[in-house]
Order: C-alpha cells, then sequence, then structure tokens
DNA sequence: ACATTACATACCTATATGGGAATATGTCAA
DNA sequence: TTGACATATTCCCATATAGGTATGTAATGT
C-alpha cells in the first residue's frame, strides 16, 4: 500500500512544516486567505488547499467575512498530539536525569564503588 | 514538489500509525525484530523498514545481542513534538475553559447583562 | 448586468512512500 | 564449513501527495 492518507489525522496534518507554519500563524488572531499567502510564501491555491487539510482534520476554524474568509487555528483538535507525545514525557525526563547526573560526576567524581 | 520525505523529520516520523504503534510497544522494554513483527502484525521486511526510519530521526536506539537487535524508544527525541503543541497548549485551555462557562451558564442561567 | 476581488477546486507532474516478495548480510551452532 | 536463524536491503507497484497552472464560484461595487 502507499502512504497514508494527510487529511486522516492530525499528525498527519501536522507533519507537513508548511501547515505548521500557518498554525503558528492562525494561533494568535484569525487572518485572511491572502494574509497568510504573503506570510508562508506560497501561492495562494497551495495555501488554500493546505487550508482545505487542515480544516478537515479541525486544526483550523474558518468565518466567512464578504468576500474574505478568516482562519484560526483551533488548539484542541492539537491535544490529541501533544497527549500522546506526553505519554512519554516521564520516559524522557529520566533520561534527560541520567545525562545530568553523569555530567555532574564528571565535574566531581566520585571514586568507583567497589 | 512531492510530499515531504519522511525520514527528515520526527514530525513525519509519527505521522505513521504503525510507527507509534512500534513506539509505543518499545517504550517500556527493549524488544527483538521478531518481537516487534509480532506486536504489529506486519511482515518482517516492513518492520524493519519502519525501524529504519525511526532509527534515522533518533526516535528508536538498537543494541547487538548475539544474532537479535535489540530495540528501544529513544523518548527524548519526541520532545520536539511535545514542545510544539504545547506551544497551542494555552489556547485550548482557554477554549476549553469557555466552553465549561457556557455549559455551567446553561445550567444556571443569567438573566442578559443591560 | 458586468467587472473585480477573494477563494476554492480541478488538473497535471514529479516524487516519496508503505507493503510484499525475493535476496543479501551477519551471527551462532555443530 | 555448512546450515539455520535473525535482520536488513533491494526491487516492485499502487497510491497519495505538494505545488503550480488554469478555471470555477461567491460576494461586492458601479
Amino acid at each position: 500500500m502507499a502512504r497514508a492518507a494527510t487529511t486522516s489525522d492530525p499528525f498527519n496534518a501536522v507533519a507537513e512544516p508548511r501547515r505548521r507554519q500557518i498554525l503558528t500563524f492562525l494561533a494568535a488572531d484569525e487572518r485572511d486567505v491572502s494574509e497568510i499567502v504573503v506570510a508562508v510564501g506560497l501561492d495562494q491555491p497551495s495555501v488554500s488547499k493546505h487550508l482545505g487539510v487542515l480544516r478537515r482534520v479541525g486544526l483550523v476554524r474558518v468565518r466567512r467575512n464578504g468576500r474574505h474568509r478568516l482562519y484560526r487555528t483551533n488548539a484542541a483538535a492539537l491535544k490529541p498530539v501533544h497527549d500522546w507525545t506526553e505519554t512519554f514525557e516521564r520516559l524522557w525526563r529520566h533520561q534527560l536525569e541520567r545525562v545530568k547526573e553523569r555530567a555532574e560526576s564528571q565535574m566531581n567524581p566520585k571514586p568507583p564503588s567497589q
């Protein structure tokens, strides 16, 4: 089989750097498409397609205002990604602690325990 | 251009469900490839290829033990993903609070302020 | 109605898979 | 050395893009 559809879930949606860039850009305020086009430096149809993907997985919300469409990030849809990585947080904290301990024992060496 | 290489960064690596499954499986203990094959239900070459991707982005570590290769999750490599989603955490917390407030005001309606 | 603006969508192409089959590589055991 | 076992790699194909070009569509101004 080929690669899974990027439209299927937030993990795939945020795998694309441009889409992460868009989500960051839309995190603070709502913006229309032309502003996003300027911000990411792609042409308009490409941006619209990225917005389509983000829309389908619920990562952005749209509101019409006359001819403009105002997009904004729907951060809640990122929670599954955050939660999944969170389950590994304890592991890397342990790991970093071990690294830190090793560094400290280098600075202030203890004799090897018999 | 085509889709970005999945080997390029942790975001792409964890976009694949099978790889997330593998990372979860390898989070607790180290396991050899045949155990992973059983766990995810793919054939061995496919698993080896997924492990190759995870290796290249540093999401797993390998240790040889005779004919076996023992893999384990390197959780620290997930930190960039966690950190990025973390920057949106404040936003979805606000959002959830608004939802909660609305729910509460439904349960105990207040008269509209003049 | 007509032109213009702001987007979305359709279509096209190069590319990067994901998975399976076959094969190569590496390691141990007798 | 020979064989068996554990993995990795190569080759193949179907598929899903990402981005660009061309086009469709909705809303506004005159």
